[in-house]
DNA sequence: AAAAGTACCTGCGCGC
DNA sequence: TGCGCGCAGGTACTTT
C-alpha cells in the first residue's frame, strides 16, 4: 500500500481498530520481513510480547506506534506490504509474514503483517528528537511528541504535515539539477510521493518528468506542490487507490481513488484534457507516465 | 551535496 | 499446461 494515501489508510484503520489492544503472542512466518529489526527475530518476539498500543503515527511512508518514551513498533509497507486486521478464525491470507495476537479484555483480534515481495518490515528502533522540535508527524487520535524513529529521523516531512513549509522545500527544489520527478520522490526533500502521484502531479502541472528542477520558476515549483498536495488529499479521503488484490485498507476493502487517475496506469488511454494518447516511457527501473502533447519537455 | 546506479524480492499476467 | 518475460504504489547503499 505504499504512498502517503494507502499508508494513510492503515494508519487511519489502525488507529480505529486496535488502539488500546496489547500483544499475547506472535507468530513469524518470515523472518525476512523483521530484517530491520537490530535484535533479529528473537529479539522482536521479546520486545513485543506484552506491548500496548496506544497511539500510531505517520510520517510520509512510515508509520510506528510508540511502546516507550524510547521505543516505537516501526512499520513500513516496501512495494506491497498490506496490514489486514482480523478475527483469529478468519482465513489465512496469501503472502502473510507475520501475525500478532492482541486481547483487550475479552476482544481478540489479529494483526497480519502481509508482503509479496518482502521490502516492507516491522522493526523496533530508538526515538530521538525531531530536528526542528516539533511533533514528529500525523496521529490526530492523542498529542504527537516531537519524536520519532531514528530510522526515518531523514525523512522529511509530507505534504500533509501541519508543519511542512512549502516555502522552505520550493528553495531547495530549485537547487536541483536533476529531473523534477527524481525531486517529487526525494524522500528527504519532501515526503510521501511515489510513482503514482508523482506522474499525477506532474500531468495535473503540465511538467514533463524530466524537466531540470533548477529551470522552473518560483511560482511554478510551488503551483506543483500545491497540486500534489491536493491530489494526496483527495486520494486520502477516497482511501487510497487500489488497482488489485494488494493495497486494500486493514478491513480488507479497496480504496477507490484509481477512478481518478489521469495518467498513472493510462497508457494509451486518452488524455483527459487533449484527447492525445498517454503515453508510458521506462524510467529509472520503473515507468514514467505523462501526455506526450501537454507535457512537453523544453529546456 | 547531489546524482546515478544497483541491490533487495516474489508473484502475477501475458504471449508463445 | 507450462515456461520465460516484463511488470509492480520503495528504500538503502555504494560510487562518482
Amino acid at each position: 500500500m505504499p504512498e502517503l494515501p494507502e499508508v494513510e489508510t492503515v494508519r487511519a484503520g489502525l488507529a480505529n481498530s486496535i488502539l488500546g489492544y496489547s500483544v499475547q503472542a506472535v507468530e513469524i512466518l518470515d523472518a525476512r520481513s523483521l530484517k530491520r529489526n537490530a535484535g533479529g527475530p528473537k529479539g522482536f518476539k521479546k520486545e513485543i510480547l506484552g506491548a500496548k498500543f496506544q497511539q500510531v503515527i505517520r510520517r510520509g511512508k512510515f508509520f510506528w506506534f510508540p511502546i516507550s518514551k524510547e521505543r516505537a513498533l516501526v512499520g513500513h509497507l516496501g512495494m506491497s506490504g498490506q496490514i489486514l486486521v482480523r478475527k483469529p478464525a478468519d482465513v489465512e491470507d496469501k503472502c502473510t509474514r507475520v501475525i500478532l495476537e492482541l486481547s483487550r479484555g475479552r476482544s481478540s483480534k489479529q494483526v497480519r503483517f502481509i508482503d509479496q515481495r518482502l521490502f516492507g518490515g516491522l522493526y523496533f528502533d530508538d526515538l530521538v528528537l525531531t530536528s526542528d522540535g516539533k511533533p514528529a508527524g500525523f496521529g490526530p487520535e492523542g498529542r504527537v511528541e516531537p519524536l520519532i524513529p531514528s530510522s526515518a529521523s531523514h525523512i522529511a516531512r509530507d505534504l500533509l504535515d501541519p508543519h511542512f513549509d512549502p516555502d522552505a522545500v520550493v528553495e531547495k527544489m530549485l537547487t536541483r539539477k536533476t529531473g523534477i520527478k527524481n525531486v517529487l520522490l526525494d524522500q528527504n526533500l519532501m515526503s510521501g510521493i511515489g510513482n503514482i502521484y508523482a506522474d499525477e502531479s506532474l500531468w495535473l502541472a503540465k511538467l514533463h518528468y524530466n524537466t531540470p528542477a533548477e529551470l522552473l520558476s518560483k511560482k511554478k515549483a510551488l503551483e506543483l506542490i500545491e497540486l500534489a498536495t491536493d491530489v494526496l488529499r483527495k486520494a486520502v479521503a477516497q482511501g487510497g487507490t487500489s488497482f488489485d488484490e494488494q493495497y486494500k485498507n486493514v478491513n480488507g476493502e479497496s480504496g477507490y481513488f484509481a477512478v481518478s487517475l489521469n495518467a498513472y496506469g493510462q497508457t494509451d488511454e486518452p488524455c483527459p484534457r487533449c484527447g492525445t494518447p498517454i503515453r508510458r516511457e521506462a524510467w529509472s527501473n520503473r515507468g514514467s507516465h505523462f501526455c506526450p502533447r501537454c507535457q512537453k519537455l523544453k529546456i
